[in-house]
DNA sequence: AATTATTTTTAAGTTAGCTTAAAAATATTT
DNA sequence: AAATATTTTTAAGCTAACTTAAAAATAATT
């Protein structure tokens, strides 16, 4: 008679958040079935490892679960992992913004960071940043809802010759291209202007805030998020 | 021919931490060696356990471990508890001063939070905190060194009538007693004089800073810490 | 000193979360 | 459709960190 709710609310293991993040980061871009094998790629595990706790995260009805085919989150896994995201996404903004970490420094440390466990720690943290809506990278931020913010943006390779954009984020989060990234002064609200295109390697000559330009590779182009202006 | 060391520095877990600091609590009080029913109890665990997990921490070198007499840290187990303390009490303070929660509340998050593991991390927050020296309950902070600060305090209960003290920690750390303290207004920092003393019970009446008296059991006496005036 | 009580250790068993190796199911190619 | 390749699952085994129960060592009491 003490509980109402028919399951049992037990909090989940660093391993089990894991997973759920994974399958979510997964099923986000492929936006379908997570497979066994791209869950066991993802977190540098084996197939069987993954198998394995599929079962178990079916039984505490966290993701879908059938026989030979991928899995999928339910509402309820799906909530946690967005939780989960917006615990990390808000501990990487307060590594940069409070401690002056560069954006390609603060990604490890918030992968532990975003397990501790307190409700109220994440709405105070949210609170003390400033409720920010998108982390160093421009990732969005989910609200306490779980409500991400939209972003209206593409990749700069998609702008024309003569069109302008403002840098919002990263469609890559290796540190060696936010390095990269530093060293050429692309950071996230620097506008950028479109100057040339070049046909054979699509390569472009970009215009920045004084004046200066720059050639960056398709590569570049491609994972760099622009806002049009 | 790769590391120039003897023994390989492995991450601890956060089990072989948690039995770091019980034993860095248990020598620092009883001033000698910690037995495995005093760590048992400290963890709330069992002894077979403690006895089990001693011989791995011996094998590790982090603790002098003898048979059927208790232990003791070694000098690099006692280095690693103290950086232990020192990232508790900085997230402590981190806690009440930045995200505004009380001093009851802090001791279970920091709990969670001592155990990530970034060295960096921790002396940017030292920095980002302005290198604080005592914890929001006025325990010492150890220094990256490993020194803590010397503090001259002693139990309200020590003064006589007359005297006059600033609170600067205390003895207890149980939320109820701390929660008592608030309503007491008997914060960090608060001066209070001794107006008289009961002996029949050892109570106490103390003025704050308004001219308002309080009475305080021996109790509470025994275990607020003063620096006298 | 001998008995009794307490503390500590050993032994055996459990669970979560992994591994490798083999089996089974599904997909792909000819 | 049959043969081959890939993916997924099952099976057996491992380690860390716990448990309970029994044995051994130490401490306390008469």
């Amino acid at each position: 008679m003490e509980n109402s709710h028919q399951a049992e609310e037990k909090r989940l293991s660093q391993a089990e958040e894991n997973y759920l993040k994974a399958i979510f980061k997964i099923c986000e871009s492929d936006n379908k079935q997570a497979s066994t094998n791209a869950i066991a790629s993802e977190l540098d595990m084996t197939a069987a490892a993954v198998s394995d706790m599929l079962k178990r995260l079916s039984a505490k009805g966290l993701v879908h679960y059938k026989r030979h085919h991928g899995v999928t989150l339910t509402e309820n896994g799906n909530q946690l992992a967005t939780m989960l995201v917006r615990k990390h996404r808000l501990w990487e903004v307060f590594l940069c913004e409070m401690l002056d970490f560069s954006w390609d420094e603060v990604h490890e440390i918030a992968e532990q960071l975003e397990h501790i466990q307190s409700d109220e720690l994440i709405e105070r943290l949210d609170h003390f940043l400033g409720q920010p809506k998108f982390d160093p990278h421009g990732d969005p931020i989910p609200d306490s809802e779980g409500n991400f913010a939209q972003r209206k943006q593409l990749p700069l390779a998609a702008l024309q010759e003569g069109e302008t954009g403002i840098v919002v984020g990263v469609q890559e989060h290796s540190p060696a291209f936010l390095q990269f990234l530093d060293k050429m002064k692309l950071g996230l609200g620097v506008k950028v202007s479109v100057k040339e295109i070049f046909e054979f390697d699509h390569s472009m000559a970009v215009g920045l805030e004084k004046g200066e330009e720059i050639t960056i590779s398709s590569k570049v182009t491609e994972n760099l998020l622009v806002q049009k202006k």
